[in-house]
DNA sequence: GTCTATACTTCGATAGAC
DNA sequence: GTCTATCGAAGTATAGAC
């Protein structure tokens, strides 16, 4: 945050430092509509169809408003990116310290909700380079805030790092929870239910494990 | 198409159904070149930058011909999908008939060729209904194509379908492959190495397993 | 600090010339 | 069977009026 428009132009990168036309606040009302509009339509539409035009008529506002609100559209895009990744890496902290077991993980990780959105920046992110840096940071702290829950759990139930790295068993429940949204997304469900059922079985098992820790 | 029936009693006004205009033969050159650069265009800037003008600029073109040989861009897209998708599921059906073990599976789908590709048509049939039909028709048949042998490769192994359903592996190998290549791309990789030795050693181990098939 | 008037580029698509 | 001339709509962005 604090990211002041002063800093833009100051680095030593080599720009044609124009002498930047002046943006609209940070807590404008207009500029919070603005996003939320912009949010609405890549969920609906698309990242192709977040365009100021398409934006500004989503929220009742003239198209120059866009651009008055943000530099260029990558900066509007990052902006509706940051909005909700904030709120959810908070959303997972809090949720994670007060019951960091891993039916609760599972369950977080879970749910389809912000599959969309994810994969929309997914997309953005590989070939826009701003927003895969952001994205990238994004994705190492909400990383970090999950593997130290997953080894903690695992070590309460007695399985040691090298028998299951608490890593290894993170990115395979973020990449099942992700190919089952995705498909799901697509209509293709075969064989879910019983993926469902299969991890929340085995999560059942090792919760019935012993609890190991010490008190 | 050719919808005959409505100007049968009425002789010439047909207002709806206009006379479709001329579209190039499916055999011709330059459509293939067309759709070469769209497909040169897609992996290096995303779907939003397969415009008629881009893709012809790409292929050395008029852009008045994209329009000459598909109907509307949606039908690019499909024909781009279209083209790799079969590719890909002929290959995948050959490599699976002259080699379906779990190492052989992990191998295919470990590939990252091809994680731009399915990225951005992930994120186009999200919100295109015919590219999602077009989509959800190849994941079927490219989970059918995978699911026998993997289950044959557990049987063989001793594994039970109530112990390991086969759909359950496979969604597993898929969601990992597919989380490790979104997280290449982003730069992100802590924990990947790790994770790949772990399930390497895991089919290893597996494999070391007496081999339990009737001869 | 906020918004409008305006410029100019690129878009998909069609009709009709070769 | 192949390509060109051209249209109206939509795209980003800037300069300047309130």
């Amino acid at each position: 945050m604090l990211s002041i428009g002063a800093s833009a132009w100051q680095g030593v990168t080599v720009t044609t430092a124009p002498p930047s036309r002046r943006i609209g606040s940070q807590d404008s009302k207009t500029r919070a509509r603005l996003l939320d509009a912009a949010e609405r339509l890549l969920l609906e539409e698309g990242y192709a169809s977040v365009t100021s035009r398409r934006v500004a008529a989503e929220a009742g506002l003239k198209p120059q408003l866009v651009h008055y609100y943000f530099r260029a559209m990558d900066d509007l895009y990052i902006e509706v990116f940051r909005r909700r990744a904030e709120a959810n890496l908070a959303r997972f902290e809090q949720a994670i310290a007060e019951d960091g077991s891993l039916r609760n993980l599972w369950r977080l990780n879970a749910d389809p909700r912000g599959a969309a959105f994810r994969m929309e920046f997914a997309a953005l992110a590989n070939h826009r380079k701003a927003i895969r840096a952001e994205v990238a940071g994004y994705a190492e702290r909400f990383r970090a805030a999950q593997v130290d829950a997953v080894g903690a759990a695992l070590a309460a139930r007695g399985i040691a790092e090298d028998r299951l790295p608490p890593i290894v068993a993170l990115l395979m429940m973020t990449g099942l929870t992700q190919v089952l949204a995705l498909e799901g997304a697509l209509g293709v469900t075969a064989g879910h239910d019983t993926t469902l059922e299969f991890v929340e079985s085995a999560i059942a098992d090792l919760e019935r494990a012993p609890d190991r820790r010490r008190r």
